[in-house]
DNA sequence: CAGTCGTGGCT
DNA sequence: TAGCCAAGACT
């Protein structure tokens, strides 16, 4: 194996095992000036009104922050909901409209729901300390942390993805980051290391220094500011977690049904995607099964999902009173689909037009 | 506590 | 291609 960053380039470090405890000033001191110098501009990052702050960490659960900004949700959120009480006052499928293909949508309703907490319980003044932003819906203790610190500046722990893979390299971790105890030992160190001033430059620094430098793969320990902490000689091989879940392969028939320029729809009942539109059910009890017009794939949680579309109507679907007809002109563009249905029905809209007119 | 929840990009 | 994973939370 050739090592082109990382390992070889790797600087001295001080000697014995990481002790927070007594390296927490130099380290966050190192780390702050370093972000002061290299930290990225993020409009989250111009403001310090913790609606706008909680509005980005919800989004930024689980999902990339180019997806957030490159594909225009956070910018667009405002328009539509400036601020708690627009947020508080909105029709569900306005939000899952605004939220259509950032997935988790169970955390736009929790986000809704928090709004309306801070209304009905707090006279529309966020909470301001972490046991206080805890007890809002979908805010767990990373995201009271955030809000704590990049709203108030309090000196909040918190543990991320990125924050895992820089204590786990930095102490040389070699327990599973996503096993109880060790997140436990994770969140332990963050109480120790943050700092009572500037804990909202420091934890910025701590994760934006997992994102740009102290990356999942190759390293740059010759640039990071704290690699004198640093007591690993294989960051790359770290951090270490449990075995994953083996995918399962699912078979997903739906209905085409067009008439007249409408498309024949319903909404997902249950937990998984509620309150979406989606492509109907086929009736899994047909027999011979409609001939197929298309097929997709796509992955959910640990699910390979092949998703096939057959030429229907109404009286194929598996529940053929809950359906509607939707204009493709007028009332499509408003739904709020899933990604792999919204895709699935373009797909199938563009060859209808295709045999339509050709 | 382990299972579940979406999606797009990257390897 | 298929798996891994990202500013996690909830049950």
């Amino acid at each position: 194996m050739v090592v082109v960053s990382g390992v070889s380039s790797k600087p001295e470090s001080l000697p014995g095992a990481f002790d927070p405890s007594v390296e927490a000033a130099d380290f966050a001191r190192s780390l702050i000036d370093w972000f002061r110098r290299e930290g990225r501009d993020y409009p989250w990052r111009r403001t310090r009104d913790p609606y706008a702050i909680l509005v980005s960490e919800i989004m930024l659960q689980q999902t990339q922050i180019a997806t957030v900004l490159g594909r225009g949700y956070y910018d667009r959120w405002f328009g539509t909901f400036p601020d708690v009480g627009s947020l508080a006052a909105a029709p569900e499928d306005a939000l899952l409209k605004a939220w259509e293909g950032l997935g988790y949508y169970n955390r736009v309703r929790n986000l809704q729901r928090a709004a309306r907490a801070v209304i009905d319980d707090h006279g529309g003044r966020f909470p301001d300390t972490v046991e206080g932003l805890l007890t809002l819906p979908g805010v767990g203790r990373y995201t009271a942390g955030a809000v704590a610190s990049f709203a108030f500046d309090l000196p909040a722990p918190l543990v991320d993805g990125n924050v895992a893979r820089v204590f786990s390299r930095l102490g040389d971790l070699r327990d599973p980051v996503d096993a109880p105890a060790t997140l436990k030992r994770l969140w332990d160190w963050a109480a120790m290391l943050v700092p009572a001033k500037d804990a909202r430059a420091y934890n910025n620094a701590l994760m934006e220094l997992g994102q740009q430098t102290c990356t999942k793969s190759a390293p740059s320990c010759q640039k990071c500011p704290v690699a004198r902490h640093c007591r690993t000689h294989e960051p790359e091989t770290l951090p270490v977690k449990k075995a994953a879940r083996s995918t399962i392969a699912v078979i997903e028939r739906v209905v085409w049904s067009i008439d007249q320029g409408r498309v024949w729809l319903e909404r997902e009942i249950g937990s998984r995607r509620h309150g979406l539109w989606k492509l109907p059910a086929l009736d899994p009890d047909l027999n011979p099964v409609p001939v197929a017009l298309g097929k997709w794939k796509y992955a959910i949680t640990h699910h390979r999902v092949n998703l096939i579309a057959h030429r229907g109507s109404p009286a194929e679907c598996a529940r053929p009173a809950d359906g509607e007809w939707i204009s493709v002109e007028h009332g499509l563009q408003g739904l709020a689909l899933s990604s792999p249905h919204r895709r699935a029905l373009e797909s199938l809209l563009a060859s209808e037009q295709f045999s339509l007119n050709g």
